[in-house]
DNA sequence: CACAACTCTTAACAAATTTTTACCTAGCCT
DNA sequence: AGGCTAGGTAAAAATTTGTTAAGAGTTGTG
């Protein structure tokens, strides 16, 4: 699933840099050309970070922020300043922006705190430091995978399908679901490689690979956890 | 029993909108409007923690800092600092400050490292002072860095980093996180940076540097350091 | 102010590892 | 039995990392 980033800034030039960078990075980009549309975006289609200039036309991204922070909390924004504005102020503290660069920038810089906002944002890991089935233990953190705990080398995709699996126990999973939450789209390969890393986890992890007992087969449909 | 929590800074539009969001958390607020005072209150008041920002009058906050951590080794400090300050990026080492948030900031991510420096503070896992593993010391104080007593020539960047991962043990750290952290936003290099500054740390702290033993690399994923 | 020493960054190529595809075989389902 | 679907293996393709060296920028010194 592609990260979404609104963009509500007034300058076409602007915008279509920003959007050429961001895309480059595999980000899905929408965007607004004054701050009363881009709050309606920012309602209506889910970005998961916004990047708001604060002068603009109609409504300021001062108060475009306040209003979203107000109604969508957990949005994350980076506000986009001119030197010298009184960012002291309002960006932090009263108006709930999550970081600010002032113009000029250099891409980078934004490209950098766009990645650091969205860690921090999704950092909290929705699983238990440690989980354990049979005589395996996974640690999310550390990406380490033990077996009677001796390391098990998995490479990063076998791990992010683990560890996918894991936090969907029991659910069959079709290799298309799991082409998109592990793979992403951007490069979508055959539903086969699917099959390729679920054998190697299985010679990896299964005490006995030839009759799964973690990882079985949904014939016809995908694969299934069961831990 | 409230967690207490003490808030040293001048501007008072700040302290009022700190108390507010704390309060609102559920903490107890006491405050101080300088330096002096500030480290009067943190030792007659037993704060359970201490928001600390650098620039006041009497006494900067840095100062304040270091006195505190001197008397009262276990009182957990977040710095206040404006950005482009001078603050070390590694979590003001020298100074023993448990983290810090450049101004301005979200309020959401001021609270967010209270509460992580509270949990870290209730569990022991202490940074010692002195950091040692194999045949090799780390002073985080003094920046110096013994093999076998005889003194490591790091660079400022590779000491950074060696802190960092030390600060981080068996965690994987990716590439931009590390950069994020060590190097900070406004100059931000190419990914491929880190790895030289991980060949240069390796060859002068590994003992055989092709067969890494500390400094582990994680194909796909980044870096991790196991003391 | 020039020079040397040093650090940081980037680039380039080689080496290692992973990911993907291809192909053949075995198993499942109607 | 026949047509799919999945398992298993190997080799090709792609990506990631190790390593070295060279250039830019800094600092310290004569």
């Amino acid at each position: 699933m592609k990260t979404k980033i609104l963009i509500v800034e007034d300058e076409p030039a602007m915008v279509a840099g920003l959007r050429d960078n961001f895309e480059y990075e595999g980000y899905d980009v929408i965007s607004a050309e004054d701050g009363v549309s881009g709050l309606d975006k920012a309602m209506s289609d889910n970005p998961d970070l916004v990047v708001l200039d604060v002068m603009m036309p109609r409504m300021s991204g001062l108060d475009v922020c306040k209003q979203l922070k107000a109604k969508r909390p957990s949005v994350p924004i980076i506000m986009l300043t001119a030197r010298g504005q009184e960012i002291d102020k309002v960006v932090g503290l009263e108006l709930g922006a999550d970081d600010y660069v002032t113009k000029p920038f250099s891409i980078r810089e934004l490209m950098a705190r766009v990645k650091a906002v969205l860690r921090r944002a999704s950092s909290p890991a929705p699983v238990p430091e440690v989980y354990k089935f049979s005589d395996v233990e996974v640690n999310i953190r550390s990406n380490e995978v033990r077996r009677n705990g001796d390391l098990v080398d998995l490479s990063a995709k076998e791990f992010a399908l683990l560890a996918y699996f894991i936090a969907h126990p029991v659910e069959t999973l079709s290799r298309d679901r799991l082409l998109d939450a592990v793979w992403g789209y951007e490069n979508y390969p055959t539903t086969r490689t699917v099959d390729t890393h679920i054998v190697h986890l299985r010679q990896k992890l299964e005490p006995n690979p030839e009759e799964p007992r973690f990882i079985l087969t949904v014939h016809g449909s995908g694969y299934k956890f069961v831990g």
